[in-house]
DNA sequence: CTGAAAGCGCTTACAG
DNA sequence: CTGAAAGCGCTTACAG
């Protein structure tokens, strides 16, 4: 038996092909006896409407951006190379994509090249932001033109955005506090915490997960305030030194977001490596090498090509008015142990 | 700029379409310097095949089986059901899937199924196999036949099977000792190990990569003689149960396949039930409760919705003879707390 | 070794 | 409210 087509389907209602697509797209104007052959006729031959032949004849084309914060950050650095990988690959499905790089941490540079953004005709934009209103009002009057605008790695909950890809942000702190409360059973000391920048809603997230969880769970486990490194390796290194110098009763360090070089370098200077039970973010060369050393205990990860790909996925379904599906784009909160690791 | 399509790259390198598809399909059969003008009309004019015409126009047909051992495995009933969701959206792309399903733990039916296959004209199966020589034999006999074969969730490496589809086992067992060894730090102690059955190669992986980490890194944690609970809960939590009652210093239990509901009950009647560390395989309903109510410390997952798109990504890629993204193919050993649960 | 023409299964103006 | 016809960008026999 071989599939129905679009023909056969007409054939069987007695209409027209132009009636067949008026009913299968539901673009009205039909009379309801009509659609009711079109659909009997349908299910009677089981026919599935092709999809190539569809993608085809509709002549769509998905104009993208993405636009992604860069500097030294080697996880937004890994980001936007799948994003170049995939844009290759994406071309022959007739999706072209833009990456517009913007400095770290500057909501003013960010809504600017989002109003850039505004005058190229878009389909959609994925967009790694930081969260402050001037950011939020770039992406409403962008939704407002009609681009569909998805969040990438750090939501923006209040705008309009369609959708946030990337992970729960709070789950993982608290998975990341329940790893340490586990892996220093029967320890007290204090806990430092390094972070890019409070500004940026993942790590203001993953920081509030984190100390909800120790000082509900783990109350031996005293979190220090948090330390900022702003992808400055150096920077970082200091913050962190002078809590170790300043303590010596910490016995973990939360590494919550790009500020690993700078935590393993205190670390080692001190002796401390391998000493003190490091919990990092994202699987980098670095913090790869960190974990098979035995300097970091365990690494939370997002998968930066799932993350490329499902923004992709989503912003053509988005645009194509289909459903996703929500199991195959959830990002998952990856543990890495020494054990696992790809 | 609009794309170019065959028509243009004819045109520039002044030769028919045939030519064209030739070269773009290395279909041969063309001189030299033919080839060579068509690439510089190709790269010159930026050239990238429309992916949805060609497939409209080659006209392929994807006939896929997956073959999956059905009982009251509720990890293997998930995935049949992933399978079968697919099924239905795959159509519109002119995949066409069956499920043959066969009884768990048994070489010879399985053998059979695979037999039955070869009279199908299949372009590619997916297997879910127990690894013994009869099926190695039927499965290098659906290879010779033309088949794609695949195998999912256990491998056997020795077959001509063109991919595995699962994770790494071994590295899910050490995984799982690792988590064990430093959420019991400090205790020395027995620790159970609950399989399905030492004839799945998964099931002997995961054994293996948990008893060597526990050996070399944890030596105060001692295995007990692993137990089969061989799909059945009452089977399962006798086993175990005996053991609970033979040793009191029992610390850990690792149930590393389909055991779980009897590990539970066996843990329960003795009111041991979060007194002891469990570490367990497959996120389903029972064991993530069993995660929430703290029975379980930790939760090893592979992702059934991932498996059964990426076999069918992988089946496609075969037949078609393109190349595939590992990274997006690979399946990663989830690791579940309390804490980043889906 | 190369080309002209038909066809894949849809969608899209356009006409009525 | 409905239909006839052209076209999307490839591939495929077939002919030479």
């Amino acid at each position: 038996m071989v599939r129905a087509t679009v023909h056969d389907v007409a054939r069987a209602a007695g209409v027209s092909l132009a009636t067949i697509d008026r009913v299968l797209n539901r673009r009205g104007g039909v009379r309801a006896a009509t659609i009711e052959k079109v659909e009997q006729a349908i299910s009677r031959l089981d026919y599935r409407r092709d999809s190539a032949a569809a993608m085809l004849a509709k002549q769509h084309e998905y104009r993208l951006a993405f636009v992604i914060p860069t500097g030294v950050n080697t996880f937004l650095s890994n980001l936007a190379a799948e994003v170049r990988r995939l844009a290759d690959v994406s071309r022959a499905d007739r999706v072209s994509i833009a990456i517009v790089e913007v400095p770290p941490f500057d909501g003013e540079a960010l809504a600017d090249a989002l109003k850039q953004l505004e005058t190229q005709s878009l389909t959609g934009a994925a967009v790694v932001a930081t969260d402050n209103s001037t950011v939020r009002q770039a992406i409403d009057r962008l939704v407002a033109q009609g681009v569909c605008v998805v969040t990438l790695v750090s939501d923006v909950p209040a705008s309009k955005r369609a959708h946030y890809i990337g992970i729960d942000n709070s789950a993982a702190g608290r998975t990341a506090a329940s790893l340490m409360g586990r892996f220093l059973r029967g320890e007290k000391g204090r806990v430092a915490i390094v972070a890019g920048s409070m500004l940026l809603r993942d790590h203001a997230e993953r920081r509030f997960g984190f100390e909800q969880v120790l000082r509900t769970e783990f109350p031996d486990l005293v979190p220090l305030p948090v330390v900022e490194g702003l992808d400055n390796a150096a920077v970082a290194e200091e913050a962190l030194g002078a809590q170790l110098d300043r303590y010596a009763d910490i016995v973990g360090v939360y590494s919550l977001g790009a500020g690993n070089r700078g935590v393993i370098a205190a670390l080692r200077k001190r002796g401390l490596a391998g000493k003190i039970c490091v919990i990092a973010h994202e699987l980098t060369a670095h913090s790869r090498a960190a974990l098979n050393d035995g300097v970091f205990a365990a690494i939370l990860n997002q998968d930066p090509g799932h993350e490329a790909r499902s923004a992709i996925r989503i912003l053509r379904a988005l645009a194509d008015g289909v459903a996703i599906d929500p199991g195959q784009e959830r990002i998952r909160i990856d543990i890495y142990l020494r054990d696992n690791l790809p």
